[in-house]
DNA sequence: TATTTTTGTCTTGACGTCAAGACACTGGTG
DNA sequence: CACCAGTGTCTTGACGTCAAGACAAAAATA
């Protein structure tokens, strides 16, 4: 008996011509990123950083050398819009952690660069990213954690299949 | 092979020394729940509403008759600050949906109360809430939507007793 | 080549949220 | 009864985000 049940017995006295089911799953998604999120929230900012930044250098760091996207390509993998991008590169270039190079290719364009600062803390945090998200799921088994796996898989992709969602 | 997978990859290749295996289920959990959400709010603007009006007007409605709560109640329910509830109780009350009454037990407290354009709203905004949820979930066997809600609930209670969240 | 359409980035204004603090009222303590 | 810590609500200023649109450069078309 959680926080959910307690939302669904209220709503089953209330509106007992509901099918409250699928908002207890959904319900519990939500508060399960939310747990997540506020746990690594504190990662982030342990490194100066937070949600924002940490997803743009991650983004730059996996990319492989020479460390360098232009924000077209950011903001297509993080999902979010150019004005967004802009503001986080913004940001980041304030912090010294990236900057904006003229991309020779393309006179409308940048290549956003991690500098030497911005690969050491990224680097840093990244680490102790991992290791949060490894405390974090120390609940479940292995078994528990790979069922728990295949059912997210499988309900990601009947909701893209449905939704066109391109990304 | 999803998004997810292919981060996973980048990060092995730059990486080899992190274990990302929680990285891929705590990934899929947020975007799940961002691909749950957006759907969500179609819904929610279908009917004027936005995540935060629905939230206050929901809460309301299955607290049962006569459907009132002050802000304090309201804000512990919903999870958010004191500001953000003044100001989501600012646009409900100038939307009509909900009015101020003050606290006859507590003069320094109100009564948030539904109006009766707000019942009306919010019951109609449930129905088709209920229903897009359903549509969401139906991808996913009963036997599935059973076993991954054990898995929620588990990873739930693990995060609950590690991380003191009094809520 | 000249013109039009498309693309990449940035700007603007709005929104929802939070943290910190202001303020009045309450409830307990001396 | 007078005081004072605690409580409930609102205010303020900041932040990150988005949608819409501006603008320059590139690509496609004529």
């Amino acid at each position: 008996m959680d926080k959910v049940d307690k939302i669904l017995l209220q709503w089953n006295k209330e509106r007992p011509d509901l099918d409250v089911g699928p908002m207890g799953v959904i319900g519990r998604v939500k508060r399960l990123y939310q747990s997540l999120t506020s746990e690594m929230d504190k990662t982030f900012s342990a490194h100066g950083l937070n949600h924002a930044k940490f997803d743009v250098l991650a983004t730059l760091r996996r990319s492989g050398a020479p460390y360098r996207l232009s924000p077209n390509d950011l903001l297509a993998l993080t999902m979010v819009t150019s004005g967004t991008m802009t503001n986080r590169i913004d940001q980041l270039v304030k912090a010294g952690l990236v900057e904006r190079i003229p991309n020779p290719d393309d006179g409308r364009s940048f290549l956003i660069a991690l500098t030497n600062k911005g690969f050491t803390v990224i680097d840093k945090a990244v680490d102790d990213h991992v290791k949060t998200q490894a405390r974090l799921t120390t609940g479940l088994s292995l078994e528990e954690i790979e069922a728990f796996n295949d059912l997210l898989k499988k309900f990601l992709k009947t909701l893209e299949s449905s939704a066109a969602d391109p990304d």
